[in-house]
DNA sequence: TTTCTTGGTGTATGAAATACACCAAGATCG
DNA sequence: CGATCTTGGTGTATTTCATACACCAAGAAA
């Protein structure tokens, strides 16, 4: 036992809540556990955190290890500190939530990591350790955040129609917003780019296609601007 | 030294940045540092967390420890961990932010604990570790926070006016209210008791005084109301 | 009793949120 | 090839909420 410290030290980990969003529902990515304690329940993808890496270098570096995700939105959520959250000793983690674009990672996640799945939200099995309640608070930290940040975008493809992107809010928001209003605002807002192209593969008029301009909201940001929906 | 790993693990502290309120202005509570490093330098209250206690219980220990404070309105903030925040060894931070009434607190905290000091947050000496920038993220959250949860009134006496409340709104904010519309708001909401009784000691007609009805808020808050100034 | 300071009140205007329904486009089907 | 079906796309009227704004009252001090 190579390193030795004048008083105990809690371990120090990080878990992640991955939020991904299928044409139904809002999904959140779990890995089955290989070893004890909890082997074979579902828990958050996460893990030590090495001695020379930050938080945030671990979140990214656990989540690309046991899921295979790359490039994610990835936000600090809450630092979890109860005694016996780990049955073999103190472990203290540093939980994150990230967003990902279904549409590019839902064929990676499943096959890359061998026991990695998307389970819908209201509808997850039994979780390791205190993940459920990470999971809670991650997922009520999404219903907050996504009406005054427009972080929503993560969750969807680079193009989008709107009535897709009403969708995304109407599902994470659990509640009916009315077509013209919610384009009238969104539009409004002159965050949006209306691009020459409309959707493909559709049995139906097909939608314009919309991108999100990030540059353009940095700069109203600065100028005072607050997203809301 | 008897405690040994597998694994090199950083040291786990927690700082806490305390506000409170003068007539004039916000301020924040600081220690003078008694050791290297930065021996000298003022810094937030905090210190290591033992392996047998929450990171909340740490926080409190520690901040009566070293300002006297007790019963002080707590909340997590956010987990600092770049690598290099502290030049002896990796040490990760779990910082948190603190509301006291100054009104109780003032005298205590300037005699209980030997180099404790208030300072007004637009006038701060230079800063132990990565405080100062710690210090600006709870600043900010406490701003971000404050227009839509009723923690103001933990910076307030139990009772206090209506213009006591609106200047501290106005401090925070960094902006004039409107009085006539500031009152009609925050009466409409109907969080406030008027209590028979007015101010004293004072030079000029006395104000009614008032107290935060937070059994009502929390009765509101489960039937969706939600705070906003 | 005069003066000075802060307490306390209502209304009119503009902005924004909400409620609401129909035609258009285009693929599919008989 | 016309009928049908599904989703796309649009504007106005109403209500609600935010804002702007000024004067008298109370009470202590001079």
């Amino acid at each position: 036992m190579p390193f030795s410290y004048e008083y105990a030290r809690p371990a120090l980990t990080v878990d992640c809540a991955v939020f991904g969003l299928d044409e139904q529902d809002l999904q959140v990515l779990l890995i089955r556990r290989g070893q004890e304690p909890y082997e074979g329940r579902w828990a958050l993808p996460g893990g030590f955190v090495h001695v020379d890496e930050t938080l945030d270098e671990a979140a990214l570096r656990e989540l690309e290890e046991e899921t295979g995700l790359r490039k994610v939105y990835l936000e600090q959520l809450y630092t979890f500190g109860g005694i016996d959250r780990d049955p073999r000793e103190r472990v203290v983690t540093v939980a994150y939530y990230a967003l990902v674009k279904l549409s590019d990672h839902k064929v990676k996640a499943a096959t890359d990591a061998a026991d990695a799945a998307w389970f819908d939200v209201n509808d997850l099995p039994e979780l390791a350790f205190d993940h459920r309640e990470i999971f809670e608070v991650a997922l009520a930290r999404l219903k907050g955040k996504v009406r005054y940040q427009p972080i929503g975008f993560e969750l969807l493809p680079r193009k989008f129609t709107l009535t897709q992107l009403q969708r995304m809010y109407e599902t994470i928001l659990e509640r009916k917003l009315d077509k013209r209003n919610f384009r009238k605002k969104i539009l409004g807002m002159d965050l949006l780019v209306a691009l020459d192209e409309v959707q493909k593969d559709v049995a139906h008029r097909a939608a314009r296609l919309y991108k999100f301009d990030d540059r353009r909201y940095r700069k109203l940001v600065k100028q005072g601007f607050s997203f809301e929906i």
